[in-house]
RNA sequence: GGGCGCAUAGCUCAGUUGGUUAGAGCGCACGGUUCACAUCCGUGAGGUCAUAGGUUCGAGUCCUAUUGCGCCCACCA
């Protein structure tokens, strides 16, 4: 079964843990070997390994990376080096986003500091200024991305404006169109004046603002003398009314519908409708009808068939409908508007109004409302499968939650305004003949169209480009080379898991998944995972301005990528906001730093116990009693490894990330370092066969709990293996570890020890013992003397009590004189501090504990007495409880006895 | 207006199907340089699990209401 000795030679390891050595160098190791890759020839066409496939949210490319990117890539990894372990041909494909508007954007700054702007270079040269900051900026993602250990198939890397990506934009664009989903048409839609460009209405951000509602005078034509008021928060749109709306069931109004009344200052006569939209109880209950610059007006426009009268330019200011103000910006308009309304004494009532205001998400400038030809994406038939896979859960979210906002949006979906006047970005593949007298649109799925199929002549190509999220959409397959139907398609589509924040549910998880169910007939993935979003140690939103960012990059410098890592996995629970600060990271640190020490402590002991570790393809050969002569305390080790690997694995396989890594540092730092290598130094010093088979256990449980750290801290666990005895080139194609099954009466055993230790030390430090100090010490442990008697030696040396006068005894003799009693569960031990001893403050002592048993034995005797708790608890249950009784009334007794023999 | 989340030790947070005496790290107190680690070890103090009801043999966990904080959605003239 095994061969003797390692495969490589062991490392020595250095004093103490130094991440930045440990990391340097290591990712391009990895990256060289393949590692990274999925197998060739494995995925879903051979059948019997379904493959793991995540598709990586594709960054930014607008700047650094931050905190947030370092959350993903963590989970990500997380996923993708665990699935790879498991044995699934895994695929995490990596990406960059060329962020439309948010490109464009931070191109444009750029160019303002130079005093430029777009429009000084021309299309095409801006272009290739985009072109350059995006080239630099995606090496240092890259670059950033590595340094964090994402595992991801660099040879697959993918960005949105690549040629591959950009065709399937195209296609889907024209197979969309040809079905008559994607459309042109003059809407009301958001403008960003200052961007000049539409916006999708998720693109808009709403804040409310303390404004003012001004109630406006319109004369009722024929009339002379009857005003009606409206009330309104734009009173410099009223150049573009063009009718006044009343409830049908007003009285107030009932008998102006169907007459007219005058706007002032330009004298423009317009209808009064009757809408069962406008609430008789807000303002006047007359509202003043805005079709061009107002949702709601748009609305009652549609069903009036009013005109539509646009007052302003695209650039934010008022045109010439606004007369005398044309040329005047919003803001300035509307103070000049209410002067001279109020000159001519057609304002009403001023009051204080909390409104809330559309701003562009990506410069922040006050969003308008515009009438405007754009191409749209009709949603109505695209969301109904989409939300077909949520209610019937072939779509899982985790947590679920989010479900019911995913399908929320889509019930209450609107026709998708996908077209931007932006010059960054995919070029809508459309062109319109320029030939007189021909009106042909052709639509393509070429790259350039050179003339027009239907007449010959010139063609000129739609200026605008699409909204950025169109491509993301289309990433689950755009990125596997779809439209060709290449064997990454094949073997890779669909996906398994898309992780992502749940900020993006809407822009981007939803789209991915219609459009996937559209083009390709299949989800993209079955399963959402959405972490929550990083925030500073004050649990402020992170910004540059306020100058509370954690950099990812220097954080891994300063204490490994490991630890920031382990920081982000434990700082809080799946989906909910993490704050995160430099001694977060420091704690993990300081947990690699255990483990490192660990590590070299298992080296040392196992080149001085003069043994050879025995290694077969699966690591270290699982010690047996029959080879090794186990004892309770390796036996208990091996089973606490045992359970945590069952658990481990568990926890991974519900995505509970954090409480895996908790689990392994617990494990790890509580009961490998602290409990069982201190016990094993006993043995240690003790016979050949001993000390072998404590090497051989250590050897073994370390190189396991390496294994289940490794998706955690990649770097660390790969040179903590590569230094212990091991099989293979690297661990990251190690496989996971199995667990075996746990050892009850070993777990028991130690357990017994472990308290009894706790409560001798507990002991000797209340009664003022020097921490240095052999003290004797009988144990009466009832029935398990004999496996207590198994490790004396290990509860002399941790207790500090010399072996010579241990004594383990099944039987409690009748008087101990001069001695402190220590209860510790079923068992006790007794103290003899000859001269140490206070004795008032030893029967204080035992008065108390007496108490506190006496208490427990209540309780325990309060829940056997309850009939209804017998009646209906479950047998283990209740068998507990009994234990627990059994337990207290034995120490009652035993605490009793001795504070009588005091005296 | 609708919906969601959070509230547990001084601080930051765990606690997946309800089940002994609710955990961790930091901080705090006391003590430790014995040959892995002071980036460490040992011991300890510290919590009416926001409030009020309810379901249950049993509630931090499930239900209802309330309070406070945060977030999302919505056509708030």
């Amino acid at each position: 079964m095994t061969e003797t000795g390692t495969t490589t030679e062991s490392q020595e390891l250095s004093k103490s843990y130094d991440p930045t050595s440990v990391e340097r160098g290591m990712y391009d190791g990895w990256d060289a070997a393949g590692y990274f890759a999925p197998q060739d020839g494995v995925g879903r066409a051979e059948g019997d390994h379904p493959p793991f496939v995540m598709v990586m949210p594709p960054p930014n490319l607008t700047g650094e990376l931050h905190v947030g990117h370092a959350m993903f890539v963590t989970l990500e990894d997380i996923m993708a080096r665990w699935n790879r372990m498991m044995g699934r041909p895994t695929l995490w494909l990596p990406g960059a986003d060329h962020a439309g508007i948010a490109g464009q954007w931070v191109v444009e700054r750029q160019l303002a500091r130079e005093g430029l702007t777009r429009h000084d270079l021309g299309r095409e040269a801006f272009l290739e200024r985009v072109w350059a900051f995006m080239d630099s900026s995606r090496g240092r993602v890259r670059e950033q991305m590595r340094i964090l250990g994402a595992s991801t198939d660099w040879s697959r890397f993918a960005f949105t404006m690549d040629e591959g990506p950009s065709r399937a934009v195209r296609t889907v664009f024209k197979r969309l169109h040809d079905k008559g989903l994607i459309y042109r048409g003059t809407r009301l839609i958001s403008w960003c004046p200052r961007c000049r460009t539409a916006l999708s209405d998720l693109e808009v951000v709403y804040r409310d603002e303390d404004s003012f509602l001004w109630t406006l005078r319109y004369a009722v034509e024929g009339e002379p003398g009857r005003m009606v008021e409206v009330a309104t928060s734009r009173p410099e749109t009223f150049f573009g009314d063009t009718a006044v709306a009343v409830h049908p069931d007003d009285e107030r109004y009932g008998d102006l519908v169907g007459r007219n009344v005058i706007l002032p200052i330009i004298g423009r006569s317009i209808p009064v409708v009757a809408d069962a939209h406008v609430d008789p109880a807000f303002g006047t209950g007359a509202v003043k009808v805005t079709p061009a610059h107002d949702p709601n007006d748009y609305e009652i426009g549609q069903r009036h068939d009013l005109p539509q009268i646009t007052v302003m330019n695209l650039d934010g200011t008022m045109n010439a409908e606004a007369g005398p103000f044309e040329g005047m910006a919003i803001r300035e308009a509307r103070e000049a508007v209410v002067a001279r309304l109020q000159a001519d004494g057609a304002l009403g009532e001023v009051r204080p109004h909390s409104h809330s205001v559309g701003h562009c998400d990506r410069c922040g400038t006050v969003v308008e409302p515009m009438i405007s030809k754009q191409w749209f994406l009709a949603m109505e038939g695209l969301a109904q499968p989409a939300l077909q896979a949520a209610y019937d859960g072939s779509l899982t979210f985790v947590p679920e939650r989010h479900k019911g906002i995913y399908t929320n949006w889509l019930e209450n979906i609107h026709d998708w305004c996908i077209s931007r006047q932006l010059w960054w970005g995919h070029r809508i593949p459309v062109w319109y003949c320029e030939a007189p007298g021909c009106s042909e649109t052709i639509v393509s799925d070429a790259e350039t169209v050179e003339s027009c199929p239907s007449c010959g002549g010139t063609v000129r190509q739609d200026p605008d480009v699409l909204d950025t999220w169109f491509s993301s959409g289309l990433w689950p397959f755009s990125t596997l080379g779809w439209p060709d139907q290449t064997d990454d398609l094949r073997r890779f589509y669909p996906g398994s898991v898309m992780e992502t924040g749940y900020d993006i549910i809407f822009l981007w998880v939803s789209r991915m998944v219609f459009f996937g169910l559209e083009i390709m007939g299949e989800l993209p993935f079955h399963t959402v995972y959405l972490h929550g979003l990083v925030r500073d140690a004050e649990g402020a939103k992170m910004s540059k301005t306020k100058g509370n960012v954690v950099d990812p990059i220097a954080m891994s410098e300063q204490y490994g990528a490991d630890a920031l890592r382990f920081a982000l996995m434990t700082a809080g629970s799946p989906a909910n906001d993490i704050k995160i600060g430099p001694q977060r990271v420091e704690m993990a640190r300081n947990f690699g730093n255990k483990l490192w020490n660990a590590t070299r402590f298992a080296l040392g002991a196992i080149r001085e116990s003069g043994a050879t570790v025995r290694v077969d393809d699966d690591g270290p050969v699982r010690p047996t009693a029959e080879a090794y002569g186990l004892t309770v305390t390796d036996r208990w080790i091996l089973s606490r490894l045992d359970a945590t690997t069952a658990s481990v694995t568990q926890q991974l396989e519900n995505y509970q990330f954090g409480e895996a890594a908790r689990q392994l540092q617990d494990f790890t730092w509580s009961e490998l370092c602290d409990w069982y290598i201190e016990a094993a130094k006993v043995r240690l010093r003790g016979t050949e066969d001993e000390r072998a088979c404590v090497a051989q256990t250590l050897a073994f449980v370390l190189e396991r709990s390496v294994r289940l750290l490794h998706p955690f801290m990649p770097f660390l666990t790969e040179s903590l293996w590569q230094a212990l005895p091991h099989r293979g080139e690297s661990i990251m194609i190690s496989a996971w570890p199995a667990a075996g099954e746990p050892d009850t009466a070993a777990v028991a055993t130690f357990d017994t020890l472990c308290e009894l230790v706790r409560g001798i030390r507990n002991a000797r430090v209340e009664s003022g013992v020097e921490a240095g100090r052999w003290i004797e010490a009988r144990v009466f442990a009832g029935p398990q003397a004999a496996a207590l008697e198994e490790v004396r030696r290990e509860l002399a040396t941790l207790a500090r009590v010399s072996l010579d006068t241990l004594v383990i005894s099944a039987e409690e003799p009748h008087a101990v004189e001069q001695s402190i009693t220590v209860v510790a569960g079923d068992v006790s031990a007794a103290l003899p501090l000859a001269g140490m001893i206070d004795l008032d403050a030893e029967r204080d002592r035992l008065r108390k504990e007496i108490g506190e048993a006496e208490a427990e034995r209540t309780r325990a005797n309060a829940q056997l007495g309850n009939e209804a708790f017998v009646a209906r608890a479950p047998e283990k249950v209740i068998e507990v409880q009994r234990k627990r009784l059994a337990t207290a009334e034995e120490q009652v007794a035993v605490l009793t006895r001795r504070l009588a023999e005091l005296g």
